[in-house]
Order: C-alpha cells, then structure tokens, then sequence
DNA sequence: TACCTCTGCTAAACCGGTTTAGTGTACCGG
DNA sequence: CCGGTACACTAAACCGGTTTAGCAGAGGTA
C-alpha cells in the first residue's frame, strides 16, 4: 500500500539491503544476474529511492542556493535575474545539480540560508558588510559572493563597474551633457542605498572621473550631477522620473544604474511627451536582452550576466567538490559601452553658469524600495 | 572540530536529544529556563539542525519542482518564465517553500523528477500524452499541469487559448488582413510541435474561427493561412522572419503564439527595412512586460501568467496539504487581446483571387528546436 | 595441505534529526 | 490518604537510504 522502502525490495529479492543499493548506485559489485532480478522486483513493486533519504546519506543535496536580497516577485521583475539564472544553468544543469532561489525569510536572510537545502551559496546584491551574512558565513557553506569587493576567504566574482560608468559617463561628456542625473538602485530591502561603499560607490566614482569631477564631488560649476535612488524594477524607473520631473527642471541626460530602471524611465519619459533622445538622453547599466528590443534601443553599459553566472556555478562547484578551503580570489570582469539610440546631443547647451544651484541634495528615495519587507534587527 | 550535531548539544546541557529539539520546535514541551539554556549551548557550540536530517524525519522537504520542458538556459530565454515564477514565488515566499526548477536530465525528465527533491510538482509546457509523463504520474507526487486539457486527476491551470487566438485573429481580418502566417511554438524539446492537439491545435482552432475558416482548412479562396513553427526564444522569432521571408512572398500579418518570438520576429523584420506594422503587422501572444518595451508596441493575447502560477502554487500546496487526492478540477483563465501598436491594415489590400497556390504546405520547421537535447525513448 | 586472492554478498553502523509513548514528580481536590 | 492531572522531560523507534568492514566459498599457487 505505502511506497515501498528498499527493506522490501531486501525481502521481496531475497537479498540485503546493501545488494539493492548496489544494483542501483555500483553495479560492478554485483552479480550480473543478481542485479537484474532485484531490478525487475523493484520495477514491479515500483520502487525508487527516497531522494532524502539518499541526500541524508550522502550527505549532499546535489542542490546550490541562489541568495538574493529580495522575495521572488520582486527580484524577478529585474530581467538581469533569469539571465544570471540562465548561466548559472548552463553549469548545473550539466552537473545535476538544482538550483534553488533563497529569497529572504520574514525579511531575514540568515534564517533563509540556515533552512536552505543546499551545498553551497551564490550571493546576490548584498552588501558585503550586511550585519546577516555574517552568520552565512558562520554557516560553514561554500560561498561565492557576487558584484562584491571581497567576502571573507570565498570566492568572488564581479565586473569592471567603475570602468564601465566611466565609459557611459565619458560618452554623455563627449555629448555636451552637462546637467546629469545619476540613478541609483538599492542592492538590499534594508539597505536603501549606500553611495559611499559598494557597486554603486564603484560606479559614482566612475562616473564622477567620466565627468572629470573630483571624488565626492557632484559639481564642478560646469558639470552638474544629481544623485537619486530607486528600486530596481520597471515602476523604480517611472518613479525616478517623476521624481525628477517633479523639480521642473529635468537634466539633460540620465545614468540609470539598471537597465530595466532605464526602461521604467524611459517609459515615462515618452509617456510624458518627450522625444528621447533629444530631449533626454538615457543610459543604462546591464545590457540586458530587453536593452536591445525598447525604443529608442538603450545605450547601456555591458556586463556579462551569463558568463557571470557561470563563472560562479563553476566556482562554486569546485569549491564544494574540492573542500580544500585555499583562499580564492577575486574575478572581475570587464564590461563596455554599448552604444545605441537613446543618447544624443543634448537639444540645446546650455551655458554652465545658468545653474544656480551648486551643491544639490545628493540622495533623493524615488520610492520604496522593497515590496515591504523588513529585515531583522 | 567537525560540525556538531543535535547529539553534542544535549549531552553539553546534560539534557536528551529530544530537549534539544522541542527548543528549536516545541518551545512550549519546555521549561522556559531549560530551553534557553539549551538554546544558548546550541548557539556557543554553533549547531544548527542539518537541513536534510530534518527534511527526512519530517517527511517533507519544503520544495517544489517546476517541470519545464527544456534546459534552465532555453528556458529562461522566454520572459513568460521568470512572470511564471514571480506568481509562484507569490505565493511559496510566504509558505517558507522553496521552488526548484527541474530541467530535463540528459533529455529525461522522468529521471530529473525521481531524482527531485520535492513534495511536488509544477507541470509546464508538457503534452499530456508525452510518454516519459506516465511514468512522472506513477511517482506518485502532487502535481498541478499548467496549460493542458487533462491531466490523470491532478489539477490543471489553463487559459482560454482558443478564445484568446480568436480575438487576435479577427482583429486582423477585421483591419483586412487575408494572408497571414501563423507562428507556432514547440511545447517540448522532442515533439517538434503537433498541430492537431494540445495548445497549438487549441489556438489555430481560434485562429480559424477568426479568419471564418472551415478547422483544418488553411484557405478558403479569400484568407489564405501558412503554419511554420519555431523555437521559443527571439532566435527563433528571427528564424521565423528569415523563413518566411526566404519564400520571397512576405504575408501581411504574423500571429506569433509566443511574445519573445514575436519579439525576435520584429527586430528580424526591422533589421531588414520593413517598416512596422504598415508593411508587415505581428501579434503576440502571452502579454510579457517586454511587449509594452518594443517598437512596435505590440499587439497581444493577454493572458495572466503570474496569477497562473500564483493559483498552481496555491493548487499545488493544497494538495500537497490535503493528501486527499479529491478530484481536482481543471481552470480555465480568461484571455484577452491587448490591441497596441504593431497591427494596421495591410498596406494594400490584395486581391483575393491575386494568390495562386491554394494549400501551402501547412508545416514548415524554421530552426531547430532544442539545444541539442534528445529525449529518452 | 596451507595460504592467498578474488568474487559476491551481508550485518551493522551511520547520516542527524523528529516523534511517540511513556516516566517520575508535584500539585490538586475530595 | 488516594486518585487524577498537569508538567517537564526521556528512551527508543523511526525516517530510508549508503557505506564500511568482513565473511563464505571458489579457485589458484607453492
């Protein structure tokens, strides 16, 4: 009546448990004969091997945990997810093993992590000092932390974000843009956004050289940056814009920190009657799939998502397998510019000492960032 | 040295196994001082319960399986996923399940489920009558079957294809369109695409009824239909273009049953100096985000993919629950067409007695459909 | 004959928890 | 003083496999 246990194929067969575990993990050590016929009894009394049962054994789950700062529905809203997803498939699925996306629990991700049923974690725009990952890291798990500058002893993997602002940021220069805002996006629910450490401290801090500017500094007299934050999603996008829009005095060019925020932006920037690229200029960061397919198609910066994921899936598997924990370093891989039709002159230069106001605020929150959840204390 | 387990924990607080864990799972089985002197020894000693062990004791493992059809790399090529896994997440988030995506192992997807560790099953983009599906249906396991007529007596989540496929094809002859091609897409790796059952047959029955064909009839002197099909991807919507447009005798409209294909089927056209719709006008299907991203914007059969998989998960959870295998029903969402940008009357009307050849051949394969996948025999 | 090796199989330990069916004690009411 | 009950905790069974160590018998060798 209940499935059948390898104890009934034992009895049924007329042989141990062992001999049923050979015939169907290390044929070698059985009799040709023998294993057939305990196969043939299994098949008839439908048997298959409890796969926890098997896991608990062995004591591997065959699956890898993809750690990411927000739940299912939000992070997914962002393309540049089933494209990193994608990649890491490319590895796994190969390997058979599972991948498993561990989105925060009651907004804490170290209790997501502790139930996960998995060898080994690949971490996902967390902030390498979040107070949680800590006690990831006490978890003993193979990590491989993404878009980070370091994490612990593991293994990292990230691009060339300064170099890749730097170029979106040179090229807008090289426009005549000099009334620019800067995008941000939040990596983590509890973490707006910090400019000062992280991706986006690696970015500003490209863009900043792009634009010439020293350090810290949002405004030379000449060129004026604004920096604003919002979540990174399509209503992120349209959020920042309004956000933007609301001063009545929109810049001439926009550095999205997100393609799929430079979508949302540029969405609401057409709804609102303005003729992109002449009237805004629009960059993205990325490169994802949907960068090529909007109109007008998105300058954006590339970033190698696929090969990022696989490159993890990779590291992380070796590092499960080997278990020897010699320390593994950093990748950073390149990104470049990639230059379509949303940036353009802007319409009309205007005289540098027109603006004003030198020194504007340099955070603004578009909207909330999370879908509301609230990390643990 | 080595990771401590529950055994290590109660005999440093002088207590039995079954302590131990009432305080991480039964606090109210325990003094309140005894449970937080065992929870303060678990903490110093850094235990924490080993997923698997507990997994197989409880008989569960938190997870689902979403059985797809293809690799997690062509899979995720299609943004209908990632919406899909968004309304799964809706609803496994807060359950504390977790959702693994199944592939198939070496072309198998019986192997893939037995090797799954799940307490269930999600059923995507399977033909009810696939062969390896028995086999999937003797496991035993709750299933819930996204976009089939039946399924044994597991639920089924499906949307109204033939309705949907109807509106979108009478939108076309109603703006006088009478020679379109109809872009199918191959559900599964091994069986290119079957005409004549399963979704495709559902949505060229609409399509038919839209046009006032006869079923089975691809022309009747006025409307004239030809029926390629192709991957499920935007390769595969750019194959589609360059096959139809090999013929030399471009159609006026292209109904794509897939929006990424339609997707890839515009930018193929674009790239080769059509201009949209008024020369060629396409219609989706499936509503992705992108298809309100593209120029064109394009015209599509809305249907709701991520309350399809908030209701599969939901099915799904029930019956995981319940085990009371009551006959589950099958539900049947509504569709809808979303009339955008990439439809207009074609540009001139062609005679009807201009065309010559009656019947087309009704197949044509545009590009392989897998990655190279061979199913099990 | 004694010893060794190889094949084919098994007993029992092990993976690390949860859960059932109690046990012993204290307290209560009658 | 006795029976009943609640409380706090435990022993042992259980989940269902894998794996180690070893045994029996056949065959080969000196």
């Amino acid at each position: 009546m209940a499935r059948p246990r390898i104890a009934d194929v034992a009895e049924r067969a007329g042989v141990s448990k062992t001999a049923v575990s050979f015939a169907f993990n290390q044929p070698e050590h059985l009799n040709e004969t023998t294993r057939e016929r305990i196969l043939l009894i299994a098949e008839e009394l439908g048997y298959r091997p409890s796969p926890i049962a098997r896991r608990l054994a062995r004591q591997r789950t065959d699956q890898i945990g993809l750690v990411v700062p927000q739940s299912t529905h939000d992070i997914f809203a962002n393309p540049f997810l089933p494209e990193l997803v994608r990649g890491i498939g490319d590895v796994c699925d190969g390997e058979g093993i599972a991948v498993v996306i561990v989105p925060p629990v009651r907004g804490s991700i170290a209790r997501s992590v502790e139930g996960a049923l998995v060898d080994g974690l690949i971490l996902l725009g967390l902030p390498s000092d979040h107070p949680e990952l800590i006690k990831v890291q006490r978890g003993g798990l193979p990590v491989v932390a993404l878009d980070v500058e370091a994490f612990g002893n593991a293994a990292v993997i990230a691009v060339d974000d300064s170099a890749g602002a730097e170029q979106a940021a040179r090229h807008l220069a090289e426009l005549g843009h000099r009334d620019v805002a800067v995008v941000l996006i939040a990596a983590h629910v509890d973490s707006p956004v910090d400019e000062h450490a992280g991706m986006s401290a690696r970015r500003l801090a490209g863009i900043r050289t792009g634009f010439g500017l020293a350090p810290d500094q949002d405004s030379d007299g000449t060129t004026t940056l604004r920096v604003v934050s919002t979540s990174v999603s399509e209503e992120g996008g349209r959020a920042a814009f309004e956000m933007l829009a609301a001063d009545g005095r929109l810049p001439t060019a926009v550095m999205a920190m997100s393609d799929i925020t430079a979508i949302g932006l540029i969405a609401a920037a057409t709804d609102a009657g303005l003729r992109l690229p002449d009237e805004l200029s629009v960059t993205g960061f990325d490169d994802i799939p949907a960068a090529g397919w909007i109109q007008p198609r998105l300058t954006t910066v590339h970033q190698p998502i696929r090969e990022k994921g696989r490159l993890a899936a990779t590291r992380l598997i070796e590092a499960i397998r080997e278990k020897g924990d010699r320390r593994a370093g950093t990748q950073i891989l390149p990104t470049r510019l990639v230059v379509r039709a949303s940036t353009a002159p802007p319409r009309s230069h205007p005289a540098p000492e027109r603006r004003t106001q030198t020194n504007p605020p340099p955070i603004r929150i578009a909207a909330p960032v999370g879908a509301g959840g609230d990390a643990a204390p």
